[in-house]
Parts: structure tokens; C-alpha cells; sequence
DNA sequence: CAGTGGTCTAGACCACGCC
DNA sequence: GCGTGGTCTAGACCACTGC
């Protein structure tokens, strides 16, 4: 019952596939799993293996643990919910059942400064990509994106691909550049939306809206862009899970 | 250099509020740690309990690792304010270093009508508890929770436990009903605070807040809170992570 | 090449829940 | 007492980065 050991894989994540596939076939909610030492012997893999499988499948939600009692099926494994949702307007509004759209308002290319070499992890001078995006949802203005992006990452970056194609922006990030988005990370607040942006998504001045910063990282932990986005604050809802 | 093994927290927790500290105060975003072994010198403990601590950190955000280049400060540490993986209020607060405190406005008791007991899988007529709270940071109103308890789980709740020995709610709900929380869901949405609660949090008519209705899962998935709240626009940013 | 983080092992003791 | 998860150690080898 041992796994290979050379794989591209580690040893943990295959435990982890394995896991979730006997959880996904065998388990109901709130059943009791083998126990870590059982996994250990039944795997032939050393406890410290076992239990970063576990804490990796603790953290995705699918088990929980009880100290002095045992390791479990999560409860809400019967739940169609998905946990941990989108970040992608596109994938977000084709979901909802809205239809997408991106018109490109600016696209052009700067040297960073101080502040946005600090956002992307890259020296003061290297070369940028500034893209000013108004997204829209069955034609209404919802959101606007202004990304930067390293340009030494993303060379010959298409208009036509990204408008004309209506393509997202991570899928081309992933199709046409090879670069898996790992992490988006986002700080939410709320503001007052600019009179400048207010005209753009034709709201009343003064309006609130959520205003957001959205780093991305790749695999290698390299940040592949950094958005700030201003949005309706009466067309979205965010739903966050916090699990212990 | 090293810990004390008697305390009641782990080492490696120590190790986290150690490093914590010394990145608030010693480093800038993007700054190189001390490697792993440097630590694991330092301080005399395993690279195990090193790793665990980093992974703690990396986990909330403080830092980023890269294979073969080092552990560095993650790059948003430059901001002041970051709320996320805490639904706590007194725990983000204490997190951040600032003096939580709670004033009970309202508590009182009522039947649940069609809509409460939707919200907390109960039956219409079950009696609830209405607990409505102004939190305070450093005495600065920040936020009002309105929260709505199923009366049979939390029978006998103690103003005395939550206003004079300013325990929080959850740890009330662990230490003295035994319900741990499993999941807290919650939807955030922006909106203009009412005059009526401008009023308690000291801010201008009209002000943008964020409105949140979180929902509260024991491990059993029954339902063991349900607040709405009302938070002030200029004091809160969220931070959500996307993982893929 | 040396130094870094990533993975893995074998073994130990502690703290908790239950009978 | 016994089995469970929680913490900790010492040591090993791998994979990646940068010189």
C-alpha cells in the first residue's frame, strides 16, 4: 500500500488524493476516519507525512479533528456550496448567469516607480503594463479594473485578444504566457467612488462602493498583478467562509 | 534564546508572536528573514517548529517563502489596518494590537418569527435572544452587532460574563456551552449607515459602511448565531484569499 | 558550489476524551 | 488505562537559486 516515491508529487499530496478520494466514495459526514497512526501504518509513511495530508485536507474543509477522539468528515460534505469562490469577473458573472463584457478604456506601458515596484516585487525602472478595464454585466457597468502588470512577464499583450476576443485576462494569462494563478490575494473596503469613475458607471456622484486591491501570485510565489478596482456598491456581495 | 516549555501555549506559537513582533518592528516589506536554520539556531528548537511557526505566518498573510531564495515580509505589511481570518471582533482587534471593548445595548428575549427561524433552522414561536452591541476600539466606536441566538442552546447568558468581564461572545459560547465554532459565513455588502446608527458610532449622517450578516455553524451544522452588523467605512479593510 | 526552502523519517512525550 | 490528536527533536536527502 506505499505510494511512489518518484513522482513529481510529494508523498503528502498523493496521501491527500487518496484521502479525498476515499472520503469522496466511502465516508458520510461526521464519520470517524482511521486514525493517524492506522493512515501511517496502512500507507507505510511516517506520521509527520500523515498528518501534513491531513492538515492540508483540514484546510480545504473537507475533515476537522477532536483532540483525544479522532479525525472526521466535515459536515457540510453534503453542502453543493463551493468553498473558497472566484476571483475572476468573467468566471464570477457567467456563474450568476449574467453575460460578461470588458471594454478596455487605456492600455499602455510606464516605467515602475517606487510604489508599484514594491507591489510587484520588481526594480524601480523596470517596465509596466497599465490596463484601465470597465466591466459590465448584461450591458450595466458594474466594476473598474486598473491592472499593472510586469511587462517583462507578459510581452506583446493583445488588445484584440483581450476585447475584440473577449477573452479573460487569467486565461490568457494561462493559454498564451503559461502562468498558473496560485494566489489572489484582496483587500476590501469601502469609499466613496470618484466623480471620474461615477461617469464611467453611470451612478449618481457620491455614491459608495467597494474598493479593492487584488495581488496575484503564480507557483513560483512571483506576483504576476496587482489591481485596483473600484465597484458599485449596490451590485455586489461578497460572501466570505471563515472555518476553524 | 530559547522558550519556555512550561506555558500553556506551544512553542511554536511562541515562536509566531516572537517573529510577529520583530517584523513589526525590525523589518519592511519584502525584507529577507533570517533562513530557517538561522532561526532554528537562534532560538534553539527543530526545524519542525520553525517550519510550523513560518507556515503559521505565511498562512495569515505576514510572510511569503521562495524555494532556494529565502522567507521574506509579505509586501502589504506597510498597511495599517487588515482584518480577515478572524470573524472575532475582539480577537481581530486584539490582533492588531488595539483595546477591544463591548457595550451591551439591548438584550432581551422574544418569539421567533417567520424570518429568525429561517435564518436559524428553527421552529416559528422558538424562543431567541436579542443581544445588540456597540464594539469599541481604543474607545473609538467602530461597529454595531445585532445578534440573534437560538434561546434553547444558550439558556441563562450572563450580561455580567460579556459587558463587565468583557469576555467575547465565542468564548462564552466554548468555555461556558460547550459550542465551538466550525464555520462562520458571512455576506458583506456596502451600504449608507442609518441616522440612528451614525448616531451611537459618533460619524456624519450618511456615512458608507459595510453591512454584514453572518451566519454561525458548531460542528454539527446546526445554526448557533445569526448578527447583522453595521461597520464603519473608514476603519475596516478586508482581506479575502483566493487559492487555487 | 553553498545556501535556501521542501519533504520525509523514527521516535518521544504531552494533553484530551472515554470507559 | 488506552487510544486519540498535538507538539517537539535530530537528522537526512531533494530541488531550486544565485554565484
Amino acid at each position: 500500500m506505499g505510494f511512489n516515491y518518484n513522482e513529481k508529487q510529494p508523498v503528502y499530496g498523493q496521501l491527500v488524493d487518496e484521502l479525498r478520494k476515499q472520503i469522496k466514495n466511502n465516508y458520510k459526514p461526521n464519520d470517524k476516519l482511521l486514525s493517524e497512526r492506522e493512515i501511517m501504518r496502512k500507507y507505510e509513511v511516517s506520521r509527520n507525512t500523515v498528518r501534513e495530508a491531513l492538515s492540508e485536507l483540514e484546510n480545504i474543509g473537507y475533515i476537522y479533528r477532536q483532540h483525544g477522539k479522532g479525525t472526521f468528515v466535515a459536515s457540510w460534505m453534503d453542502d453543493t456550496t463551493k468553498i473558497g469562490d472566484e476571483y475572476s469577473f468573467t468566471e464570477q458573472m457567467k456563474s450568476l448567469g449574467r453575460k460578461p463584457e470588458t471594454k478596455i478604456i487605456e492600455m499602455s506601458e510606464r516605467k515602475a516607480d517606487e510604489y508599484f515596484s514594491g507591489k510587484l516585487r520588481i526594480n524601480v525602472g523596470d517596465p509596466i503594463v497599465k490596463l484601465k478595464r470597465l466591466r459590465l454585466a448584461d450591458g450595466m457597468p458594474m466594476m473598474i479594473d486598473r491592472t499593472y502588470l510586469p511587462a517583462e512577464k507578459f510581452e506583446n499583450l493583445s488588445i484584440y485578444e483581450l476585447e475584440t476576443k473577449q477573452r479573460s485576462l487569467y486565461n490568457v494569462f494561462l493559454e498564451d504566457y503559461g502562468e498558473k494563478v496560485r494566489l489572489a490575494d484582496e483587500m476590501l473596503s469601502v469609499g466613496i467612488i470618484s466623480d471620474k469613475d461615477a461617469d464611467l458607471l453611470k451612478i449618481a456622484p457620491n455614491s459608495p462602493g467597494f474598493m479593492l486591491r487584488r495581488t496575484t501570485y503564480n507557483h513560483k510565489n512571483e506576483i504576476i498583478e496587482y489591481t485596483i478596482s473600484s465597484a458599485r456598491g449596490d451590485q455586489f456581495v461578497y460572501n466570505i467562509k471563515y472555518k476553524h
